[in-house]
DNA sequence: CACCCGGATAGCCGATCGGATGATGCCGGC
DNA sequence: GCCGGCATCATCCGATCGGCTATCCGGGTG
């Protein structure tokens, strides 16, 4: 044969997805799976051992570290894997994270398996593989750059979504009534709104919040 | 051999996952999947020609109509299928549509594959068969009744999200600011909230908005 | 050392919101 | 036929919000 066969390393929580994923590459003639991970420690743990070409990777994984960071301590093993990142959403929060944290693609679980083969096989040569719909919204957030939230937003945003008022939110951050607006002012500026609740809705839209 | 053997049909829009189901249920001895459908037309016309036992649903099918109302068109057939919902989220308003819709199960996708095949054993017999979650939750909600919110007050929810004024959605829905102001207030009644960030944020909590 | 940014603070003021109260008409179930 | 829920509208009023302007401080960055 031609070349080495590709060494793919499944990282996800659900055991049904690890299984589809398996039963799909195992069938391609060049690719084979070598090893699987349910959460990070694992992830992490069997990377070592089997030294993959390639690992696919949730974002999701339930309950411990998230596959952004997974990736991210992945990335800095001796000689890492190229990361893949095949996941259900493609929020640009999401996606920036993984991008920032060493992912060399991005792919949506609902793309065809002949999408998927061809992703790893470029993520093999250390190619960068973007799902159509990621690459849209990179570039659209290229040319309008993402507004970025402070941690003290965050924290107002996450109040202003319980429904607290100006008054109320001071008190619970310890600090004046006029600091909360102040911080309420930046948030419509960068959010692009000029209500709360708009403020509200458009924070979890992002996934600066979790519903 | 004991009995015949259990006649599995899949609905799911993600290739991947349907591989994995497949992969999983097709090694058990007495269960078949005897087909596969991507979205809601594909399902109905499958349960017709495989006259299946138990439709394994996603509740998420992409564009179309959804696994619910899936359910609904499939449960209204002749000698339906009894209906397992396999799906990643555990929902209160998921759950009871789908419930409502016809499902007698409701598993979720990280459920270990013994579960998955007892589940599937136990929809075949017509048994109901709740995910722990998801049983927890319903007892929950049991305790304390959902507030139904009307289409009128989910309308008016969705224009809260976009951050319009009493003013503004006044006009968008052509009636008087006095009727919005009442609409607000019966949804803060039931949603158990008194401001407009908190309804949006107890409504996409709820499912009642999409983000 | 300037400069900018995040964070905190203050006062002012018009616009808006939220609660209370009350009324009308329509529809569907009992 | 009555009652309840939904949808509509109205008025009043106090509380709150949102925009504006301006100041202060500490930590980076050039």
């Amino acid at each position: 044969m031609a070349e080495q066969r590709i060494r793919v390393v499944l990282v996800d929580d659900h055991p049904v997805v690890r299984a589809g994923v398996r039963a799909l590459v195992d069938a391609q003639d060049d690719l084979d799976v070598v090893g699987e991970a349910a959460d990070s420690a694992q992830a992490v743990a069997v990377v070592g051992e089997t030294q993959p070409d390639v690992l696919l990777m949730d974002l999701s994984l339930g309950d411990g570290p998230g596959g952004a960071e997974t990736t991210r301590l992945v990335r800095e093993l001796p000689s890492p894997p190229h990361v893949l990142v095949l996941t259900t959403y493609d929020t640009e929060a999401d996606v920036l994270e993984a991008v920032d944290a060493g992912a060399s693609g991005y792919l949506l679980k609902d793309a065809p398996p002949e999408e998927l083969f061809r992703a790893i096989r470029g993520t093999a040569r250390g190619e960068t593989v973007l799902a159509p719909s990621v690459a849209n919204r990179l570039l659209q957030r290229a040319a309008s750059p993402t507004p970025k939230v402070s941690p003290r937003e965050v924290e107002i945003l996450r109040l202003l979504a319980r429904g607290l008022g100006n008054k109320e939110m001071a008190r619970e951050l310890l600090v004046s009534e006029a600091t909360v607006k102040s911080h309420l002012s930046h948030i419509y500026t960068k959010l692009g709104v000029d209500t709360r609740a708009g403020a509200v809705a458009t924070a979890i839209e992002r996934r600066i919040l979790r519903p």
